[in-house]
DNA sequence: CAGGAAAAATGCGCGCACGCAAGTTTGCGT
DNA sequence: ACGCAAACTTGCGTGCGCGCATTTTTCCTG
């Protein structure tokens, strides 16, 4: 359940992992995303545009990577982590919640960058898709999985409700420009508070999450 | 709310549209999906390729789109259609059941070559987030929309949980081959009864959407 | 510590998606 | 009926995603 030992490929992999999406990040930070090119990310990570390619399926994709990082596991993790006893609805939103709070808080450069870009934009409201899985293997354990695919459809569902809220949230930032090296402020950023409306979208679904919960109690 | 007059422009675009998918569906079902270039399909629609991507962003969108058609206005439509009396979950449980009962009735060949393709099965798939636009426009409706996000998230999680579903229901599907013209065997598609994984799939959702019912209601 | 299997990196080639800047068609006001 | 503006089509050019075959690296087992 742990880490045995990683193993030496393991670790190599996730360098150069780790090269790629910092380095496709940086660059587009420092030029703007659309005088990137892949060969720039592959050379600056020291590998072969091919194998660039072997890692990520487009340059959005790899940029964005760089803020998501392992969101998704995070917040499994975090889900997992809450006492057997408390709501699931609450567990769920409570990681979600705060596996956000600090979003992009380490460059707000990056943040500024994917909200004005549209194609970034796009594509980080497409990682949250990526919280499904995990999500739905902790959600499969606490509900004690019966083969039905309840737990999946609660990790999507509130993976769809967290794509909601991400969208209502930074929907304000809407203009072009801005993509000078110095952006600069982060007082820019959309504000509205994220983790109320992450909530909001999040609350429907809660009468489901009680329901599937007390099924499994009582199996 | 019903058909104004059409306009010549918006005939023609939709003439267009629909020669589009129809000639990629053809054509992919006659040679093969990976013998169709896009060139072949713009041909075969008598128009230039360029304009072929204006109307479509990729060649499995354009096949998938000959059988998806406007399934998703019909879904909407459906809920819309329902006695407002009866369970908001069950009118849109059915009506998705009823939407996706004669899937691809028309040509076997059809579905039979979706399923088998990787690529084509995941633009099938992906389709299915289709639903969440309009199915969210009725919902509002019903719900008397709040600005609160609740019939966005829950059209969302329907649709995911359709996909589920449907992604259950062609698991089985898996090996390759089987891409000549002539398959021309229904039977061999996946049974195991879609309706009943997608009622499976919603079910969980219920609470959620009874929970949401009841507090349109009383406000 | 050798040797061979498995996995990853790489090079090459093809078709494709899409921005841009014309050219062409449709719609509408006068 | 005319003509202008907006919508749509088209050709061209660029970088990209990815399948395939080959080479290089990592790993395991005797």
């Amino acid at each position: 359940m742990t880490t045995p030992p990683p193993g030496l490929r393991e670790r190599k992999k996730r360098a150069t992992r780790v090269a790629l999406r910092e380095a496709a990040l940086r660059l587009a930070v420092e030029r703007g995303p659309d005088q990137v090119r892949v060969e720039d990310i592959a050379e600056a990570a020291g590998v072969s545009p091919r194998t660039y390619n072997n890692y990520f399926a487009s340059r959005e994709q790899a940029i964005v990577s760089a803020v998501t990082a392992d969101r998704e596991a995070r917040i499994a993790a975090a889900v997992a982590a809450r006492p057997a006893d408390v709501r699931l609805a609450d567990a769920v939103t409570d990681a979600v919640v705060e596996q956000y709070a600090h979003a992009g808080e380490h460059d707000p450069r990056a943040l500024l960058l994917i909200i004005t870009r549209t194609a970034l934009r796009e594509a980080f409201l497409d990682a949250t898709a990526g919280i499904e899985p995990p999500l739905a293997a902790v959600l499969a354990e606490r509900l004690g999985d019966t083969g039905a695919p309840t737990a999946r459809v609660l990790a999507a569902s509130a993976a769809a409700a967290v794509r909601i809220a991400l969208e209502g949230w930074l929907r304000p930032a809407g203009s072009a420009e801005a993509a000078g090296s110095l952006g600069a402020a982060g007082f820019v950023v959309p504000a509205g508070s994220l983790a109320e409306r992450l909530r909001a979208a999040l609350s429907p679904l809660a009468p489901a999450f009680d329901a599937a919960e007390r099924l499994s109690r009582t199996a």
